[in-house]
DNA sequence: ATGAAAGCGCTAACAG
DNA sequence: CTGTTAGCGCTTTCAT
């Protein structure tokens, strides 16, 4: 028994009669070739179960179809989201995705970025661990490049992220508007531009409330010793604002760890909304991030400048929708609410 | 301005005087170079960004470092985390991944799987869509895979997934034991073998609950209106029991608009355990599934079958466990329950 | 309209 | 130990 081999060109070429040349040019409809060639090419191509070697193909034609994607933890389903997004836009354009994960580590990050380069993409989709960035990029990086989500502190690529500090702003105002008088507002890290803009969205806003904040970084824990501290003693918030999606997690599971009722005891707000806090009762107020649009904003700046398009980087900012749910709205406004309806 | 450009082994060679053989060596640690050569091969290594193109080596060399992976849906967190685990396991080993989505559709799985051939991947780990997956796989297929989570009716490939049945039996069992008279059972489709083997495993078991299965399929509404019909009328279920994530999404958030309190009015247990079932009060009971172990299992045996292990293919099935929550302890139970502590 | 041949970047085989 | 050379599968001139 013969061993099974991947068929190459030439197999298809012999088997159609015709030279490698002509199988290629069918394939990629360049040069204009006869009915009955290609229909002996296209039947040998069906036969053979033929497709071609990308990378010989790019190999000589210097074109890639590959983009690749570094994101920091596929896990959350807001990246998951991202990429998913990504990948189907990538594939309507013909493009693949190598998807590689920098598990929130900057050494990781950076060595992802560096091995990534030896697949030669045509562009690259980075979502960065932290600000930090752009300083982690190997010498003579010059992929087309779009970073989107996490804005560096220093730049030189295209940027596509959400309008943290306005939505967050938003929260902050509906917060003094139901009468919260402390609110803590807690976070992975402020090394996050992400992070950053939302505690500073929360600072502009001049209003009746008084907001701290507190970060719990990236460990398992979720910082719990500290915010059990924040959570307790005379000067308690009544109101908590998670910054990010760990954070909400953490948090929210804390409060129910700690018995306060939602929203008598502690109004509850979210940067980032999942699916579950839909589901809860009360439902908890949250800003949505528009990650398709997110990535197919990043999809379409990644496709102009792989065409080539000069010109200055753009840093385009997506809006958030702020969904109002019952946990910031205490009895008074709840039932002022209600008169309204 | 010179047109900067990605450097090859010509350059590192010429920059280390040096042929682009030794570099190769030096590179991949082949033969013995002496020590001068070496460090000024790494030196000009070094100072030229210099990374391997590794789609002319493996066009050389037959070896590739590249591994398909063919997923049903990525924003589904299962799919999300076992993507995720596997990567990792993958870079330990030297690999990457080229990830699609099928997006749960079998034509669009078909044309990824068949994409997916022209990147002369070294293996393949499939997550199918459906039980009909292997009739799905393009002829000619010769690439070590291994196929997870889903099993196709008909497979010669690895098998990797966790024990469904008994996993099921016990949620079963245990919902007898709390006074369930009638629990509907919900899925997706019986035509995922997840689905079939988990409603298998209710029948299994022989108790005073009386079990009904009804699909709904894999549309946005989630059958709603058909399972209002079964959750009105005189013959009401007094327990649901989702047998996979999306279903359980629908269930719950059902349940919560029709005003139904969980356990008094519905007890409710799922298959798939999400973060927020932790975090819901009362907690859902639910079967966790091991992904992380899933997709280390399905790395380990691809990793085998590249090497060039041969053999019958295996069926491996991973122990779920299960979390008995609040969701699905009736008064009696519970305080039992407190009893005993 | 078709084919022959060169060469993309790399590694393996072999010569020195 | 090191260099020379062939050729992986493909696309692209350039003849014919």
């Amino acid at each position: 028994m013969s061993k099974p081999q991947t068929p190459s060109i030439r197999m298809v070429a012999e088997r159609a009669g015709v030279s490698v040349a002509t199988v290629s040019n069918v394939l990629n409809g360049k040069a204009s070739v006869s009915p009955d060639f290609a229909e002996r090419v296209t039947k040998a191509v069906r036969e053979l179960g033929y497709v071609v070697d990308v990378a010989a193909s790019r190999l000589r034609s210097g074109k890639a179809a590959l983009v690749g994607t570094v994101v920091p933890d596929l896990t959350n389903p807001m990246f998951a989201s991202f990429v998913s997004t990504l990948e189907h836009a990538a594939r309507l354009d013909g493009f693949d995705l190598v998807v590689v994960s920098s598990r929130n580590d900057p050494k990781e990050e950076a060595d992802r970025l560096s091995n990534i380069r030896s697949w030669r993409p045509a562009g690259m989709i980075v979502i960065p661990c932290d600000g930090a960035f752009t300083a982690r990029l190997p010498e003579g990086w010059h992929f087309p490049t779009v970073v989107a989500d996490r804005i560096p502190d220093v730049s030189a690529h295209d940027l596509v992220a959400v309008d943290n500090g306005p939505a967050s702003a938003r929260i902050a105002r509906h917060m003094g508007e139901a009468g919260i008088r402390r609110c803590l507002v807690v976070g992975t890290s402020l090394a996050i531009s992400n992070v950053r803009e939302r505690w500073e969205g929360v600072l502009s806003v001049a209003g009746p409330t008084e907001f701290t904040m507190a970060e719990i970084g990236f460990g398992a824990d979720g910082g719990a010793d500290a915010l059990r501290q924040h959570l307790a003693g005379e000067k308690r918030p009544d109101a908590l604002f998670a910054l990010d999606h760990m954070t909400s997690l953490a948090l929210y599971r804390l409060v129910g760890e700690l018995g306060l009722s939602i929203p008598a005891d502690m109004a509850y707000a979210s940067f980032d909304e999942m699916e579950w806090m839909r589901l809860v009762a009360p439902g908890l107020t949250a800003v949505r991030q528009p990650v398709e649009a997110m990535a197919e904003a990043a999809w379409s700046l990644l496709v102009k400048r792989m065409k080539g398009e000069a010109g200055e980087p753009v840093n385009r900012r997506l809006e958030c929708a702020v969904e109002i749910r019952g946990s910031t709205l205490r009895q008074e406004a709840a039932s002022k609410r209600n008169e309204a309806a």
